[in-house]
DNA sequence: TCGGATACGTACCGCTCGGTACAGAATTCG
DNA sequence: CGAATTCTGTACCGAGCGGTACGTATCCGA
């Protein structure tokens, strides 16, 4: 179907990028509609045509966020063996959480981990989205012990979660301000300890040549 | 200097203690003044009286939390070896995290990660008092280093950094609802972790006894 | 060229926000 | 008793919130 009417005189593309970042540093009840508009670039009113207001245009934000940014998550899965998985996932994260072109930290957090009740759906879509990639993790992991990567005893639910756990934390450091190259120095201590509860063995000699 | 004027209708003590808890589970932009006088059953003019205003009496809140709610804190530094200064924190930290008599998860990262501009002190005065604890931490393994307890070659800050980054992850963790019981098994893998890089050694039979 | 459709911009809606003025109630001191 | 002092409750402040009505501008198809 053709056009019809006045064209968008924005790209709502980029348009939902700039919410990203507003949602991302000031969190979904931080962030205003004054606050979106002025660094979309738009009205309020273009606003809710193109996204159909604040709630909407968060969950689209944090779609895209998802699709964009934590794009790292798919080459992660895709590693051949469990040990590679997770370093990818850990270390590629860490990069994630400081990049300078980007807010710090990671918007499935920043948004809000606790709202007002009337936002308490907020938090609790939020919360969920990041127990999805949690059971994704825990999938990948129960793959690998079927696949005999993993020792028969190793547990997929809780190494998935412990490894989670790390980057929320890591997440929260890098909102905090803490620097990539230290949190890539935890982000290591993180993979000794998926290893050695695991049983996971790292690549010959792949991850650090000389 | 005796009481003069008209006595205090409520315990200030106590209304603190709601404050707490209405800061923790909706965050510093999330509880409005009319939900904190409410759950403190007193009025405005009375909060702004005897707290100053929602900004201080949340940063009187975060001081009695963390009095009251991360005294284990204390304890676990009193530990005699650097094992189980860690052991301690992480374990006791996963039970304050998932009190049924508490809100879930960590005021200091429920009170707000992200802010609106406005209120931006607020996100750096709760990230600088989480560091701080961390550099408590630092401090504490350094000394076990000092003393042997820990090898020359450990690094305290690094250390204590990946220490944090997994209690608050466990905090967000638990704010989302993950029981105590799995939160435990991912405190488990990160002490593992914590042991594998510091080269701490666990007490010889102390901790799991049959 | 004109009608239908869509987007834009202004100006506004009711509501809640954090904070306060002020009058009345309760207490101690003289 | 009365005066001074402190707390309580109501009623209110200006400002900003999320959301929208409406007139104008700009496009397409006929």
């Amino acid at each position: 179907m053709p056009q019809r009417g006045r064209p968008r005189g924005f790209d709502a593309d980029e348009a939902l990028e700039r919410a990203v970042e507003v949602f991302w540093r000031q969190g979904y009840e931080g962030a205003s509609v004054s606050d979106l508009t002025e660094a979309m670039g738009i009205n309020k009113p273009s606003l809710y045509a193109a996204f159909g207001g604040k709630e909407e245009l968060f969950r689209k934000a944090v779609a895209r966020y998802a699709e964009k940014d934590m794009g790292y998550a798919r080459d992660a899965f895709a590693q051949p063996t469990a040990y590679e998985v997770v370093a990818t996932l850990l270390r590629e994260n860490v990069v994630a959480v400081t990049r300078t072109d980007r807010p710090a930290g990671c918007l499935s957090i920043q948004g809000g981990t606790s709202c007002s009740t009337e936002n308490a759906p907020i938090a609790g879509f939020l919360a969920s989205s990041r127990l999805g990639g949690e059971v994704a993790l825990a999938d990948r992991l129960a793959r690998a012990v079927a696949e005999g990567d993993l020792p028969a005893q190793a547990d997929p639910v809780a190494l998935a979660r412990f490894v989670m756990i790390v980057t929320e934390g890591q997440a929260v450091h890098a909102a905090a301000g803490v620097s990539r190259e230290d949190l890539r120095q935890a982000a290591e201590i993180a993979l000794a300890g998926f290893a050695a509860a695991s049983g996971a063995r790292p690549p010959e000699r792949a991850t650090d040549p000389a």
